[in-house]
DNA sequence: ATGGTGGCGGTGCCA
């Protein structure tokens, strides 16, 4: 069970690279963020002769996320728990069947929170608790879940190509990482980091200064994976050559593989 | 080096 996260930035402008990245990386579930996009554009007809269910909580012009299965979904959540009127779209849930049992796949675009020292800063920090109860709640069952995102959160100093650079940044701060920290320390396990991807640090590489060509990158999409499902995780992998081809996102699909095999 | 790029929508906001 092959279970991937893209912050597409526009789904509209990505559709072309997107199915392409499907047919050839066939996830069986993927997590999409920044779709940019009212349900109604979603390029629904595309997604679907790729061969995938697609479930989308859109908006317009700005966040929109997605859930695109090649399995029967059953959608679970289409935002966070004590969601306010008007909120933005930034959190799609699922469960579908395995051999193993149900998997529940959340996908998440969490708040980038810039400028520090700002109520989006704050906002940010809310979010990131909510987001941590909606963990407990999951792990209450415990079953396997994948929690796969834009979590907008450079985990260490390691996963950024020159921490000074971003020393003032929402992305960066000692609060944005101890609020993963706490979610992480709920028992939950960062799939990259678990398994040591070292020739792939990045998901993130700005349009720029050259971000790209410099390999100026951060590690800010992130698959946390439930205890039921660590236990079965076989693979990882960064993408990172989607952010070479023609009109990129500025971020790379983030996959894991899951042995749910009886 | 205080710019630079990209998407949306049709002007500045957001990242």
């Amino acid at each position: 069970m092959k279970i991937a996260t893209w912050n597409v930035n526009s789904v509209r402008k990505r559709t072309g690279n997107l199915v392409a990245w499907l047919q050839r990386a066939k996830p069986d579930v993927v997590v999409l963020q920044e779709l940019k996009a009212q349900q109604e554009q979603f390029p629904k007809a595309e997604i679907e002769a790729a061969g995938y269910q697609a479930e989308i909580v859109g908006q317009k012009g700005f966040n929109g996320v997605a859930l695109l299965s090649l399995h029967p979904v059953e959608i679970t959540a289409r935002a966070l728990p004590d969601a306010v009127v008007d909120e933005p779209a930034r959190y799609i849930e699922g469960r579908i069947s395995t051999p193993r049992g149900p998997l529940t796949v959340g996908g998440l675009y969490l708040p980038n929170g810039n400028p520090i020292g700002t109520e989006k800063f704050a906002y940010k920090l809310a979010w990131m608790e909510r987001l941590t109860q909606r963990a407990r709640a999951l792990l209450a069952s415990e079953e396997m879940f994948v929690l796969g995102g834009d979590y907008n959160v450079c985990p260490t100093e390691l996963d950024i190509y020159d921490p000074k650079a971003f020393a003032g940044d929402a992305l960066c701060q000692p609060e944005s990482r101890a609020a993963l920290r706490k979610l992480l320390n709920l028992g939950l396990t960062d799939a990259v980091r678990a398994l040591h991807l070292d020739d792939a640090r990045y998901t993130y590489w700005d349009y720029q200064a050259g971000a790209w060509p410099k390999d100026h990158g951060l590690r800010i999409d992130h698959l946390l994976l439930s205890p039921q499902a660590a236990d079965r995780l076989a693979a990882v992998g960064i993408d990172k050559a989607e952010r070479g081809k023609a009109e990129p996102s500025d971020h790379v699909p983030v996959w894991c593989e899951l042995d749910v095999a009886d």
